[in-house]
DNA sequence: AGCACGCCGACT
DNA sequence: GTCGGCGTGCTC
């Protein structure tokens, strides 16, 4: 008999925080999955390379069935798993666990073999490889400079339109011919069948998997196989598939990594961009993050020399950026300014455009039709019953819904409070702007792309295609939009109403309004025959804010630099770290008191000797969703190692204090905080 | 999280 | 007299 580490599947309020051991007939390598006993019932576990010893004296259950036919995960895989979980404050057996496909817990030993069997038999889609376009000088230069080293980290700052995703067709054609395997992480699902098809055309006799939360369990258990087995080639995939098990790794790509998606949102809130460098290092992998708008943590670490930075600022095929231009919203009829609608300038460019048969693309971040309904006789507003938030008008099917809880309902048709008929939108999402610009263009033919429009699977790829084919003149949309799609005959875009974000509470609003503006300009201009005529017009009350300055002029550089040290003087990331505690109670003073009592707890064990502040409990932003109340509490450190030895000795002393209070619901600690 | 055990109200 | 409410406590 032999003692063997398990992990299992424990979620964070648990007890059980390490691996348990069982014992087991012949040793069994790290990294086989078994099956356990664990109370009452049989549960999956991950053989690990270590944990505690058990205590002596305690009755050890025998470990039950092994799936002898799946190669053991790789060490890289149990130590970047192991890492996650400390890092980011989870059980191991949590983070393992939710890393594999649901579908692999379940398999018996017998049924693996058989799917292996049929995964040997995967084959590339076959076909001609198509001729290799010619490099340009920049991305010969930038591909020059990724050495292929172990652990080389390279941020590739590359406009957009200056070919960043030959450059990654390149850098894993390279992976590929020295042997190894290519992870390529993408920010949205949307996003994935375009890359894949890209991808599959230029690697014909390639094996190409994609991993991403739209796959069928089944799929997603067949993909996986294939990357963890090394048939697969390339894995193409959203933030989860950081965590695929790739035996050869050899290079990954993070495109458009300073994109908010990569940092989960749930469970253990990982980043799979911070995971990939650290995978890197791990595996001797090379790692290429690439934007036009890096993130200011990447950045950071490239002013530093940390990581390689690659700079591509020419766009291919002599596309040239549009021209930027600011209506001033002071300078416009007040009742027009006032409503943040369209200003005659403005309709002015769109309605030349569709004289000339070009195409514009009109950028609102808001859907609906109205953010709120208000009664124009007493004080009512169409609030949520369940949340401090207000209810959207949506026209389309009359309703009035909850963009937090969900909770729908017909408008009514007169105000429920004091039953005046006349109850009115108030402001304007992108419903009513497309209604208006109807309206405003007679004869243009104006659509809408947003959550609402692609709720259905395949109306996204739909929508885009008839945009393609000409069939719209006016594209009004979200950020969703902005996003990635090759609009050859956009030649005006424009922002409506995007101040807001340049005053936010948030400190990186204004990051993520620079991103979305420069991203959303290289959506026009991209043939250069029209690169000339191309213009992004921005509707503001600030034309001279330096945010502005620095997206007419294009250059991220001095956004960047400008930020970074707004940052260090305020003491923010990149400079500072940061870690949230999170609280969820049936009153704002119950989560409130619990974060205080976290708060005298960190005191106890010496926060600030430590070199760690906690700044006093506050209520969220939206303060009650779904009738839970909210409230969190910032941690604040210079030093990264500093902040987490600190909350990984206060965390265990937390879930202690949880018992003492009743009305809490949950808690939960987030590092590196994206919103704060 | 599951899935127990455990101690108090309306039914065959 | 039992079925079952979900309160707290453990899982090698």
């Amino acid at each position: 008999m032999v003692t063997v580490a398990v992990v299992v599947d424990t979620p964070q309020h648990s007890t059980v925080r390490g691996a348990l051991s069982y014992d087991a007939q012949v040793p069994l390598p790290a990294g086989s999955l078994v099956q356990v006993p664990l109370g009452r019932r049989t549960v999956c576990g991950i053989v690990w390379p270590q944990g505690p010893q058990p205590e002596p004296g305690v009755e050890l259950k025998p470990v039950g069935e092994v799936l002898t036919q799946l190669p053991p995960l790789p060490a890289a895989w149990c130590a970047l798993v192991e890492f996650a979980a400390g890092y980011y404050q989870r059980s191991v057996g949590e983070v393992a666990h939710a890393a594999l496909p649901a579908d692999l817990r379940k398999l018996a030993d017998k049924q693996l073999a058989l799917r292996l069997k049929k995964l040997a038999k995967l084959q590339p889609a076959g076909g001609t490889a198509p001729a290799l376009p010619t490099l340009t000088a920049e991305q010969d230069a930038a591909l020059a400079g990724l050495t292929g080293d172990a652990a080389q980290v390279a941020l590739l700052h590359g406009s957009t339109g200056s070919g960043k995703t030959e450059v990654y067709l390149r850098a894993v054609a390279r992976a590929l011919d020295a042997g190894r395997q290519a992870m390529v992480l993408v920010p949205e699902i949307n996003l994935t069948p375009q890359l894949e098809a890209r991808f599959s055309e230029r690697f014909p006799d390639r094996v190409i998997v994609s991993l991403h939360s739209g796959l069928t369990p089944a799929q997603r258990l067949r993909h996986w196989l294939a990357a963890h087995l090394g048939r697969a080639d390339i894995v193409l995939g959203t933030r989860m598939a950081v965590f695929a098990s790739l035996p050869r790794l050899g290079l990954v790509v993070v495109d458009e990594e300073h994109d908010p998606s990569y940092k989960s949102q749930e469970g253990a809130r990982y980043s799979a961009r911070d995971l990939a460098v650290y995978r890197g290092k791990l595996e001797g992998a090379t790692v290429l993050l690439g934007s036009a708008t890096p993130s200011l943590e990447s950045w950071h670490q490239a002013e530093r020399g940390r990581y390689l930075k690659l700079a591509m600022p020419t766009r291919v095929g002599g596309g040239v950026l549009p021209r930027v231009r600011f209506v001033d919203m002071n300078h416009v009829p007040k009742d027009v300014a006032h409503s943040h609608a369209l200003s005659p300038p403005l309709l002015d460019a769109l309605q030349r455009r569709v004289a000339q048969g070009e195409q514009s693309l009109v950028l609102l971040n808001r859907r609906g039709y109205a953010p709120v309904l208000q009664c124009l006789e007493c004080a009512w507003k169409s609030g949520c019953p369940h949340c401090s938030a207000w209810r959207v008008f949506h026209r389309v099917d009359r309703t009035l819904r909850c963009h937090h809880c969900g909770y729908t309902e017909r408008v009514p048709s007169a105000c429920p409070e004091c039953g005046n008929p006349d109850i009115q939108p108030v402001g304007r999402g992108t419903e009513r702007l497309e209604e208006q610009l109807a309206v405003s263009l007679p004869g243009a033919r104006v659509a809408r792309i947003d959550a609402d429009t692609t709720r259905l699977k395949g109306t996204l790829e739909a929508q885009l295609a008839s945009v393609h084919a000409g069939e719209v003149d006016v594209l009004v949309g979200t950020q969703m939009v902005a996003k990635g799609h090759d609009f050859r005959r956009v030649t005006l875009v424009a922002a409506v109403n995007p101040d807001a974000a340049l005053f936010s509470s948030d400190f990186r609003a204004g990051e993520r309004l620079f991103a979305l503006l420069m991203q959303a300009a290289g959506r026009a201009g991209r043939d250069a025959g029209q690169a000339e005529r191309s213009v992004m017009l921005v509707q503001t009350w600030h034309p001279t804010h330096p945010l502005y300055a620095a997206l007419r002029a294009h250059d991220y550089d001095a956004f960047a630099a400008d930020t970074l040290k707004e940052r260090e003087m305020a003491g923010l990331p990149p400079h500072a770290h940061l870690a949230l505690l999170r609280a969820e109670a049936r009153t704002q003073e119950a989560a409130q008191a619990w974060l205080a009592a976290a708060s005298s707890t960190a005191d106890e064990i010496g926060a600030s000797a430590a070199g760690v502040t906690l700044y006093p409990p506050v209520p969220m932003s939206v303060a009650r969703v779904a009738n839970i109340e909210r409230a969190q509490m910032l941690v604040e450190s210079g030093s990264r190692p500093a902040l987490q030895r600190f909350l990984s000795q206060w965390l265990p002393q937390l879930h202690a204090l949880r018992g003492e209070h009743k009305a809490l619901v949950r808690w939960a600690v987030d590092i590196d905080p994206l919103a704060i």
